[in-house]
DNA sequence: AAGATTATGTAACTTTACAACATTTAAGTT
DNA sequence: AACTTAAATGTTGTAAAGTTACATAATCTT
């Protein structure tokens, strides 16, 4: 875990001349790294063992392996999550900012991942006879990503953004047919409907949805991606990127399962692609 | 910049004897912020100050500088770049090696980010009567999900993966006009010739794609994303998030650029769309 | 308040990194 | 090809940094 994050939250354990000693280590952590042990006690006022054991306590060898660590900690950058655009910011500071913003979101969706839905998706997608990626809005462009890379396969599989083909689809769903139904909330009721329609006609349902949401309810396998809500200010931004990974991850899984053979055959196909690109010099 | 990336980079300018200290820095960074110098030169086979010029090579002060620099491009992950899928990979391992992968290739392509284009992009729009956002294939779905950001402004918009819409509009288009063009590569044909035709016709065309592509020499204006090409293995994986991502940035500048009343009314639009939804109990 | 326990500092010791100088190797030059 | 010059690499010695072991001071128990 992050060393920095790890002192400020056991200040507690700490002694009086240990605690002078982390002050000046969150205080200014920059310096910090550059500095020798005999600076560092001078500053903080306290014995060079001192510095050492408050060291140690952290779990590092010494004090060359905690000045190491910080600096780690630094590189990694306070999880940026809640750094919002704000009125005056330069497009420089700005595109940082979202890009920032999305690592971060990213990174807790990486963390919080459980990885048993998307083995249950993967052996839904395996005995498969048709597939389908239904999604409104935002996550009608994660649909139709993903039908995008399942047209690589030989299962058919359609993308909607109509209620009405969807409705279609729905009603001529059969067993083991699978529905991704994909949408942040959950509570986008179109896709609700469409849900319940398809479990009804037997099909298997993949929600790409928020645990606990009224369109779980209508799902077989839900697989979620726990980006805090409040990332997306006026419109999806991080949590669409963490579904259309989570997918990516489907299919990587699917990918593999399926054999060699079929990685040949996408190997082929993208050599195929190659035919309506200008070639590289 | 990173240094491990650093040090591959520069490795013409290292003598016979450094080049072997690079090769050991590279080849096991883990363990060389854990030695000291005298192990780092009795592992290459070379003497300490030998060692020590080669750090001062890389601007750093010395060896323990040299370590603190590596642990910190360590911790900032860039390695994990070409954690490719693997045969017998578990769901959980594969799972965590995309997140890895996109993590990793969203990461440089912030670091190596540049702004101007992205801000040209912004004032291109800030004029523009009408906007298109056109790409075939992984890319479409990209200009699929940026035309529905942008239907929230009241600019009018379209998107399309149709090649014979996206000509019409090309040849409809006016100055001011701004077309889009979204393509990895940047090799795509028929992409080309759109943007060619919307060019002739006094549209700004910006490509979301790769500098120096032949996509590049039909656009006002090139945002790049700088993802390695060999991160997409079988098909379009990091690089399109990169994209995703461009684009949010641009449209955020957008946002900001249009004013409080413009995003009062984006607010408003996130409000509206409730109705279409279950409320939150 | 005496003894036990914990926290902190002092001093000696070890390791580490670096500078100055020496030697080798390579590259020009006549 | 032999000599000259410059660059690269290595050797030795030293100052600084970090750590250990021990001593002293502060704090807590009963």
């Amino acid at each position: 875990m992050d060393l920095l994050q790890r002192i400020t939250e056991n200040l507690s354990q700490f002694s009086k001349s240990e605690r002078k000693v982390a002050d000046i280590a969150t205080g200014n952590p920059e310096s910090v790294i550059h500095t020798s042990i005999a600076n560092m006690a001078a500053i903080a006022d306290v014995s060079e063992p001192t510095v050492n054991r408050f060291c140690r306590r952290l779990d590092c060898k010494g004090f060359p392996d905690f000045k190491l660590k910080l600096a780690q900690s630094l590189a990694k950058g306070t999880p940026f999550l809640n750094r919002h655009v704000e009125e005056n910011d330069s497009v420089d500071e700005l595109t940082n900012k979202i890009f920032d913003s999305t690592l971060a979101a990213l990174n807790i969706a990486r963390q919080q991942l459980d990885s048993k839905p998307i083995e249950a998706a993967i052996d839904a997608l395996l005995k498969a006879p048709k597939i389908a990626f239904f999604g409104f809005g935002a996550s009608a462009s994660v649909a139709h990503d993903a039908q995008n890379k399942f047209a690589r396969f030989d299962t058919p599989s359609v993308f909607s953004d109509d209620l009405l083909m969807q409705r279609m689809w729905a009603i001529n769903s059969k067993p083991d047919d699978v529905l991704f139904a994909i949408s942040h909330t959950g509570r986008t009721k179109a896709l609700c409907e469409i849900a319940e329609i398809a479990q009804q006609n037997g099909a298997t349902v993949i929600g790409i949805t928020t645990v606990n949401s009224p369109l779980a309810e209508f799902c077989n396998d839900v697989v979620s991606s726990n980006v805090p809500e409040d990332t997306d200010q006026y419109m999806p931004m991080a949590s669409r990127i963490a579904h259309l990974v989570l997918i990516d991850a489907i299919i990587a899984g699917y990918t593999l399962k399926r054999g060699s053979e079929v990685r040949e055959k996408l190997a082929r196909i993208k050599q195929g692609l190659k035919g309506s690109r200008f070639p590289r010099h």
